[in-house]
DNA sequence: TTAGAGTCAATATC
DNA sequence: GATATTGACTCTAA
């Protein structure tokens, strides 16, 4: 552009030329001159410019072309290196013939020689497990040495949906069950149980073990694992699970990849969905940031390269996790598992491999990766692209940030027996949740903190959620894992030295936030039940919804009357509940929401400190209840005055303190306990029960 | 299908 | 306005 503007000028000058040719006088010429003096003048600084952008230029692309071939080299290189295990394995099923014919001639011998097995046939077994024994030396456990794994992950090559496998699934399949020999031998009930373990450790759930594993149901997969059958009551068709399960657990590629599926499909750490203007992926980075805070008292200068900025940048949940349990532990000074010396780059080095892509092996790994490629992550945002999972897995090596003191340590301690770090290191962690939640609720109230602030800003909970979790907090081992998250985040909020200044930050953009949002008229109440075709409403965030139910308010009668059932019956049948549903005049569904509730309450206050559980005992039985459950005073009954209410509450403030289980009411229930403490059924203000669902 | 855990949102209470 | 309570929901396991 520049270059013809210039061009435009000399042209006008020139025809200035032919203008004044006529009568050219040395002004002019001297003019003229000047001009093109200037003109090149400008002209050699453009060329020079550009000479230097074109040098700029091309020394990136030098870069980035270098870059990428060492990329290339290294991506040739790890395909080579898989090329060779698979050229030094292709004599497999050679081997398994072999094997077979030893095994046969090892039976043999035994008939002739019971008391003296060949010593070479003995070897093949690999450890002490009678079911993993049983196999061929490929099926193995993994012994946690590279050999072993690479010679399982390459073996496994059988993928319910892979056609290209020299050894499917199905083709092994088939050998085992035509096997008569493995027939006799095969410990289903120790195969389900070992399974059962692995997905307990690692906190993988049926639903995604039996989907990406077995191609099963989560009913079905409880029912196997619960209820396995004598392999010898099996089809060919039961035994495929058992099989497959025997394929999972060998190879612990496998095992890792399913848990970080499982982790990824979870969102650990992320489960909510924040408001548009505040993604969960910076909710994680704050958490980082506020973890780094802690570890890192100065940043090395390194952490700028771009590899670690790509990094930065595609921070997952899995880092996220990680930093939370390594900070925490490190809090907790808890004891970290045996020190392992399987080096980091051996993992990257096995995590790697979940990425690779141009890994032309048809292997179990890939197979699920890839189905979760299809399924799962096609749809979702951009944030949770498709390599996420294996990318989560290189970001524990590749962030410099992460390298720093501790964490490092903290990974190299990893211990190999546990891929996830996540699942295991949670084990391994404990927390006292009632000192937490004080210290939550001490600074809370000495800075001013609201619990929306801080359930918003920290936890991703709302108010009322946090209301509960400080109020009755549940032990640390009585807490699901996703129910530890909140106290592990609580646990780092306390370490942050920065923690009040940033939610007081956080505090001032909220009441900025809502006033505009008060003045634009889209965050009063008035405004959030919007028509939409009269029947919906937009909410705040200017998401349209179907109408919601409006909220049923028992009333204290009914909640009597509910009670007094469930001192009987906390178990309710559907009969049962059908019938106190008639006779209070609600639905069913409201019955059975309340037992679950009830039930749920009455443990959880059983679970806190002595001073949060005053239970006493109820007017309709002898069972203790807490007094938290019935709120009597909430809504006075007809001729019921609030002292009347507060009265019955005084009453029944016998305090009895302890922990009572629920168990201990179920042991109390005899014969149908319906009494019909009060038939009347008060149609509460404000609820409308005729919406509920049939 | 049922039950438990965790959570939300409406509402009550302070 | 902040906090507590509670009916209802989702997800997971059995």
């Amino acid at each position: 552009m520049e270059i013809q503007s210039n061009q435009e000028r000399i042209h006008k000058h020139m025809d200035l030329c032919v203008f004044t040719a006529a009568s050219p006088t040395s002004a002019d010429l001297e003019t003229m001159v000047a001009m093109r003096d200037r003109d090149i003048h400008r002209l050699e600084q453009e060329v020079r410019r550009l000479q230097r952008l074109l040098q700029e230029v091309q020394e990136r692309t030098a870069n980035h072309v270098a870059l990428l071939q060492q990329q290339l080299a290294n991506k040739s290189q790890h395909i080579e290196r898989l090329q060779a295990k698979l050229q030094s394995q292709q004599d497999y099923e050679k081997i398994k013939t072999e094997l077979r014919t030893l095994r046969a001639l090892m039976q043999t011998t035994d008939v002739i020689s019971v008391f003296s097995p060949p010593s070479d046939v003995r070897s093949v077994s690999v450890d002490n497990d009678p079911v993993i024994q049983k196999e061929t030396p490929e099926f193995h456990h993994s012994t946690g040495k590279e050999e072993a794994l690479n010679e399982s992950s390459s073996v496994i090559s059988g993928s319910p949906a892979s056609s290209s496998s020299s050894l499917s699934v199905q083709s092994f399949i088939k050998e085992e069950t035509d096997s008569g020999e493995d027939e006799q031998e095969f410990d289903t009930a120790r195969l389900a149980q070992q399974v059962k373990e692995a997905l307990q450790q690692l906190n993988i759930g049926q639903r995604v073990f039996g989907h990406y594993v077995l191609g099963l149901s989560q009913g079905t997969v409880s029912d196997i694992l619960a209820r396995p059958k004598p392999w010898s009551k099996l089809t060919s068709r039961g035994r495929e699970p058992f099989l497959r399960m025997k394929h999972f657990l060998s190879d612990e590629h496998s095992i890792r990849t399913l848990s970080a599926i499982q982790e990824r499909l979870r969102g650990v750490f992320v489960p909510w969905v924040g408001p548009p203007d505040r993604s969960s992926d910076d909710v994680i980075r704050n958490i980082l940031d506020q973890s780094r805070l802690e570890m890192l008292d100065d940043d090395d200068d390194d952490d700028d390269d771009e590899g670690s900025r790509c990094q930065r940048g595609g921070d997952t949940s899995d880092d996220v996790i990680r930093n939370i349990l390594q900070q925490a532990k490190h809090e907790t000074q808890t004891q970290t598992p045996a020190m392992n010396d399987a080096p980091v780059r051996q993992e990257e080095e096995d995590y790697g491999t979940l990425e690779s892509g141009v890994q032309s092996l048809a292997d179990f790994v890939q197979n699920i990766i890839q189905k979760v490629k299809s399924e799962i992550y096609e749809d979702t945002e951009p944030s949770v692209s498709p390599s996420s999972v294996s990318r989560s897995f290189q970001t524990l090596a590749a962030d410099p940030d992460q390298r720093a003191q501790g964490f490092k340590m903290e990974t190299r301690q990893r211990p190999r027996s546990c891929p996830i770090s996540s699942s295991c290191e949670l084990q391994s962690l404990h927390l006292d949740t009632f000192s937490i939640t004080q210290r939550v609720k001490e600074t809370l109230t000495a800075n001013n903190i609201g619990q929306r602030v801080f359930g918003e800003e920290v936890l991703g909970l709302t108010q009322s959620s946090v209301s509960e979790l400080l109020s009755h907090p549940k032990p640390w081992t009585k807490l699901s894992l996703k129910g530890k998250e909140n106290f592990i985040r609580m646990h780092l909020w306390l370490q942050d030295p920065q923690n009040i200044q940033k939610l007081n930050a956080m505090k001032k953009m909220d009441h900025r936030a809502r006033l505009k949002r008060a003045l634009m008229g889209s965050d009063c109440a008035s405004q959030r039940w919007l028509d939409v075709g009269g029947q919906g409403f937009c909410d705040r965030w200017g998401r349209c919804e179907a109408m919601k139910r409006p909220r049923v308010i028992l009333s204290a009668q009914e909640r009597d009357a509910l009670i007094a059932v469930y001192q009987t019956e906390p178990y309710p049948s559907q009969h049962t509940i059908e019938r106190l549903a008639a006779q209070l005049g609600l639905h069913t569904s409201t019955v059975s929401n309340w037992f679950y509730n009830y039930r749920s309450r009455i443990r959880r206050d059983g679970f806190s400190e002595p001073v949060q559980t005053r239970t006493f005992q109820n007017s309709t039985g002898s069972s203790p209840v807490s007094s938290s459950l019935v709120r009597v005073k909430q809504e006075p009954s007809d001729g019921e005055t609030e002292e009347d209410a507060d009265l019955q509450r005084e009453e029944h403030s016998h305090v009895s303190v302890g922990v009572q289980s629920v168990s201990r009411v179920k042991r109390e229930k005899d014969e149908d306990p319906w009494t019909s403490p009060d038939q009347q059924c008060r149609k509460t203000s404000g609820t409308s029960r005729d919406l509920l669902p049939a």
